[in-house]
DNA sequence: CCACACAACTGGCACGCGTAAGTGAGACGA
DNA sequence: TCGTCTCACTTACGCGTGCCAGTTGTGTGG
């Protein structure tokens, strides 16, 4: 611990004078480097010298010799970061921490510096995308050697997988829940064009049920975020021939919105209209009626994102499915 | 752009070549370095040059070189991270990259590898806790020639200066509008302990604006995020003596908690309590009443923040004073 | 015609690391 | 005794920069 106060860094050539080895030993040593004869005295000689001066090897230096970082760029969507998202970048953090990686955001949205200028400068390991984004720009990655893995909706050219995460349960799951008791199943849009890429397979999770138990077509409307304007949409559902029972929100922040329309109307959830969102944020327990909605685990999701990034860099190569993911139907009042 | 394709990376020394000088000048002219006589024409060759290669300059090189990363780290709170966190990690990110700074954030709650390693690889040229840590640290990061700026609540050692960011007025601001008809005040407490550092400069606030104003202590009640266990503190505010008939909430979600304890007894806000929040989170206008609430301008904060990060960078000394940051009372019904 | 200043460059080192290639000592078989 | 082999290392190079300390070329004053 001498090493922490002092201005000089601890380099690897401090811990080879401690141990009395060559830096070439301290640097296998430290680096589990295989098929290198190192007996174990030694191998502890330069472990004890490295923790005393509390060395960390240079991560600049390691880049260049390498030619590559050990930081991942998160590419984040322009969409609001909320709870969802918020853990997911948490998570993603530590997991990739536990991998000697480090993990970077930075949102692709309206960069002031072109991406390029980003990803040129760090050479991350890997680039993992949270939202599509230019088909040339992965390109170039790639060509620099970059791994590039996505994770919503939408295919890099030259990757025909699916999404790693897939949004299309998520919609199957709210309706199946609604099928039972309802007929006609509407569907509310949000309100952002960004949010499209989850939206969209969300909505054919929808559609695909629907298709399967004979009901019609899902009666898709955009919602707005207030009152006044939701209701407006509700009397429409309620209007429709024949009347829409039963809606499915894109989120619940869009769900909370079909409420407030419903209460603006005098109408009661699930009485005049069942309603189920996504996410369940913390004002979905505290709405009236307490919204039912669909929970995904987060945690599992950042760490198999994690995983298969990391794989990735070890050379393997990924399955074409997407992350097993477990969607948890959490039932209240409002379906 | 002939550089994007083919496997090399394109360095200084490419651009020399191009540009017939020798990689001293590229480097003179590309980092504009003064006191060198180069004349404006051999400058223009070089810049061509680079342009025309695609030349972005290696930050691990750089970073070796300098001894010195061109990061900022960003240690995020252990709390949630939604609505106004996440906007602010956005703005910080593009305002860091306008000034040719990369942010990256890292969750300093549960780090899976000690921060000191964090740090120590990637050498940042600032650190921008947004939440109070060990002191220990913080003196290490500044033996080792870090830039340490604080943002919310908490001071480091040997920096006294008050939070970058304060909390106080929001409380202060709640208490104001309250007061006018309200007697008695209320606070209610957030249920999550890491939240302390904004919730007790909030509940300062409300405090110094009570003492101000001749009004008895607010009775502060911590409210859990369910309806039932809201219901059981608004019972206990109504029946204190004399009656709690108003509410500074910490956040909109503890103000939507109190709305649902509220509505679970058959009452109603403002006529029985009267209830203001903070953040305004797309729930808050979708709440029945709609939510009367406090926002901040954000984006300025983030502005200010990354401000004060750069100037001191530049060595600039950082004014005292915590940052200018509008609040906006949006009043709806609640209160 | 030479000394000298000055503009306009260039050569080369060091930053800390990973790793290929080399080296000396001892063991062992012929 | 000598060559060979393995072990346990060490020596040395280069990754791409920034920048110090030259070096060359071009006027200008004496």
């Amino acid at each position: 611990m001498t090493g922490v106060s002092g201005g000089r860094r601890v380099t690897s050539a401090d811990v080879a004078r401690e141990a009395g080895v060559s830096r070439a030993t301290v640097s296998y040593v430290l680096n589990d480097v295989p098929h290198q004869k190192i007996p174990e005295a030694t191998r502890q000689r330069v472990w004890d010298a490295a923790a005393r001066l509390g060395y960390a090897p240079s991560a600049a230096a390691r880049a260049l010799r390498t030619g590559r970082s050990e930081i991942v760029l998160g590419l984040l969507p322009d969409w609001p970061i909320e709870h969802v998202l918020g853990r997911l970048i948490q998570q993603l953090t530590n997991t990739f921490a536990e991998n000697g990686l480090t993990f970077v955001v930075h949102s692709s949205a309206h960069p002031a510096r072109p991406l390029r200028d980003i990803w040129k400068a760090m050479t991350p390991a890997a680039v993992l995308a949270l939202q599509d984004f230019d088909d040339r720009e992965a390109d170039a990655m790639r060509a620099a050697g970059i791994e590039v893995v996505m994770a919503m909706h939408g295919s890099i050219r030259g990757e025909p997988r699916p999404p790693l995460v897939s949004e299309q349960p998520i919609g199957a799951l709210q309706a199946r829940h609604l099928a039972a008791p309802h007929r006609r199943l509407g569907y509310a849009y949000p309100d952002l064009p960004g949010l499209d890429v989850l939206a969209q397979p969300r909505l054919d999770g929808v559609r695909k049920v629907c298709a399967e138990l004979d009901l019609p077509e899902p009666d898709v409307r955009t919602v707005p975020l207030d009152a006044p304007g939701a209701a407006e949409v509700v009397k429409a559902w309620l209007a429709a021939d024949p009347p829409v029972t039963g809606i499915c929100a894109f989120n619940d922040n869009v769900a909370l919105a079909v409420l407030a329309g419903l209460s603006h109307l005098g109408l009661r959830a699930p009485q005049d209209l069942a309603v189920i969102g996504v996410d369940d944020i913390p004002g979905a327990s505290l709405a009236h009626p307490p919204l039912t909605t669909v929970v995904r685990d987060t945690d599992a999701i950042a760490r198999g994102l994690a995983r298969r990034v990391v794989d990735r860099l070890g050379g393997k190569e990924i399955p074409a499915e997407p992350l097993r993911d477990e969607l948890l139907l959490r039932v209240r009042e409002s379906a």
